[in-house]
DNA sequence: CAACATCCATACCGGTTGGTATCTAACCAC
DNA sequence: GTGGTTAGATACCAACCGGTATGGATGTTG
């Protein structure tokens, strides 16, 4: 591209493609609330004041919105609120405990309601759709590898026995979490929301601790 | 009805519901793969052999079919592999352990593919429909409840530690159960499932041991 | 046999879906 | 200025959706 131009107006490019984020912002909305197959693109352009012509101008199909919303909106937020801060914490099970005492105390009606977004896209498009899949799978993976790795380091500082199998402790507290955000979301309940955290966060202290 | 008609030949009314279980089967099917709102009536019939007519002349619209299968293919299903044995059973603890063990060992790529039924509905329809969110919230709430009645019946045993919150015990290990399987399905791993439900057996064992 | 209910196939309906073709305005480099 | 690209509005489409109205078999009952 033209790099002067660039460096001349770098506020051109955010303002070109503002259109393209607002119909990204509204999908993300609209699929959360629907799910993806349910999403109507219809709806989705109501919440912009946009037509379709800006839409499959930005994006070819209503699949590659879908895996957009995936690697740009669900992607970064769990990038900024979670990869990013335990894997650059000094004591990163400190950090996950709290992220958990956290995310407990803060849950709101709202959010309980619709669920956990990576939670229901995943459940709804893993069987379905391998692009899906494979995107969703991704970001998975990496959770799971961060908070492997977090478990790794508090071995080396005595917060996790040696004995425990770091990468099954991932993998079970992130499918744990989702479980929690599932069963809440079905009873509709901060408290059930609250409750079921705080065993999985039981679960973590047992780690660090007597248990088997 | 007619009792004298039921007595002279009682094969009558299960030949002439033969059409109708045939749909219930179907529908259960399609909604497994599709999910409720993206199961087709269209397709549904397609196995059946069966028209529209029959279909609506048994269930007068789309949802009190997936009503009905909730009501009758999924609670059937799990009131007799999982809530008749653990409330009949002497020592109702260790079969649970033996199912969890159990379900680990027998896990198809099939199943793991296509998720829980009982999951996959709940998270779709929660949300959307009051009427789905109170029949598949009788069903968890019943699930949590018979675990947890095996708890308190392993606290008289000495096989649970008496300072364990059965009810929330209970609801994590219902959760973590649907989380372990939405894990499973989005990785499309059996070995996933086995890992992650393996953990969760961990959890139950710590309840009667030394942990926290 | 006649009257009636049950069972179910067929044809059809209005509404919604994702997607496309067309066109216009704005902007861009030359 | 002028030709070409980009952004986006409008109108339209075939396919599919759940649902209904009708009518014809097939018993069931008096």
């Amino acid at each position: 591209m033209n790099q002067i131009t660039l460096q001349a107006d770098p506020s051109r490019d955010l303002h070109k493609d503002q259109n393209r984020e607002k119909i990204l912002q509204a999908a993300a909305t609209e699929i959360h609330r629907c799910g993806f197959q349910a999403a109507s693109i219809a709806n989705i352009l109501a919440n912009t004041g946009l037509t379709k012509g800006a839409l499959y101008h930005y994006f070819p199909s209503k699949q590659i919105l879908g895996l957009a919303v995936v690697d740009e909106v669900i992607y970064e937020r769990l990038e900024q609120k979670m990869f990013t801060p335990l894997n650059t914490a000094d004591r990163p099970v400190d950090i996950l405990l709290e992220y958990l005492q956290f995310r407990q105390d803060t849950m709101t009606d709202e959010s309980i309601k619709l669920g956990c977004p990576l939670n229901n896209l995943t459940q709804e498009m893993s069987p379905l759709d391998d692009n899906f899949k494979a995107h969703l799978n991704q970001i998975l993976q990496t959770w799971q590898t961060v908070i492997e790795n977090a478990l790794l380091k508090g071995q080396t500082q005595q917060q996790i026995r040696a004995d425990v199998d770091c990468s099954a402790a991932a993998l079970f507290i992130v499918s744990a979490w989702e479980g929690c955000w599932g069963m809440a979301k079905n009873r509709q309940s901060v408290e059930v929301f609250q409750t079921c955290l705080s065993q999985l966060r039981n679960y973590v202290l047992n780690l660090g601790s007597g248990g088997k």
